[in-house]
DNA sequence: TTACATTTGAGACTCATTCTCAATAAAGGA
DNA sequence: TCCTTTATTGAGAATGAGTCTCAAATGTAA
């Protein structure tokens, strides 16, 4: 874990920002699962910590770490952004079972090619994409 | 326009719900153009017209037209959904242009193809799903 | 330890959207 | 047409995720 100190540290610096412990308790639990979760529960859960960061904290915490790709920041289109640290894990984008919540990962480099193309046709920049599956999982269906 | 209004009988009978004036207009509004326009906005072009209409009633009425496949929701992350007609329009995706707001359709086979073998790999049954590439436009980059 | 700048927390605020409920309007008889 | 019943509408209150404010707390450099 001494990496997600370092890590932090990094991210902060380059930020011009300070090292805190509460900046640390909420990269922390962001790191703790591979979840995508909203900024409640990562509130909610450290609390249950019996640590103590205000929401606001959490928030500002979350923007920080979003801005410099150390969390990914998800839209499902429910209102509520979700986050997933982003240590081990490379591009990929989403399939949202809308029955139970499960959420899975994919990659495709095809479609990844097919979609500069589209860009090039466009005469367009791609900055970043979305791409999400919406429908029934193996147990829901 | 009796098209408009047939379709829109149609809609709502299909519901069990009543054709109103008030309904009428909110769905003419909408089909007065091809922009992807969000809530406020199409009300308060219906309220410029010398139209009255509550805000409470366009929000219902796009409800039922989008669930009924007569209008598309977009949804760009911006907190305000966005709404286009169907009328002529087949499925297609959007490219956003952060810069200057202009949004494009774009419509690719063979990534909808990709998906459809994405899904079955994970023995998921697509229901909708959303593809948009975000980025800068030819006249802002 | 001082002096100054940054961070933090509590709760107010924002803003799109939804809800409430009394007033209004449609529909189908008589 | 006039009633009765049921659905619709509008004004404004409520909601909820996220942001902002500002005084108190904390970090930092000297």
């Amino acid at each position: 874990m001494a990496k997600n100190v370092q890590l932090l540290k990094n991210v902060l610096q380059n930020e011009g920002l300070r090292y805190t412990s509460k900046r640390q308790i909420v990269w922390d639990e962001i790191c703790k699962n591979d979840d995508h979760r909203d900024a409640e529960e990562i509130y909610f859960k450290i609390r249950q910590s019996g640590k103590k960061v205000s929401r606001a904290t959490v928030y500002r915490t979350i923007d920080v770490l979003v801005k410099n790709n150390l969390v990914r920041k998800l839209k499902l289109g429910d209102g509520r952004n979700r986050f997933e640290n982003k240590l081990e894990t490379g591009h990929h984008d989403h399939i949202v079972c809308i029955q139970c919540g499960r959420i899975d990962e994919f990659m495709d480099e095809n479609i990844e090619k097919l979609q500069d193309e589209i860009a090039k046709e466009y005469q367009f920049k791609i900055v970043r994409h979305i791409h999400q599956l919406f429908g029934l999982c193996r147990d829901c269906r």
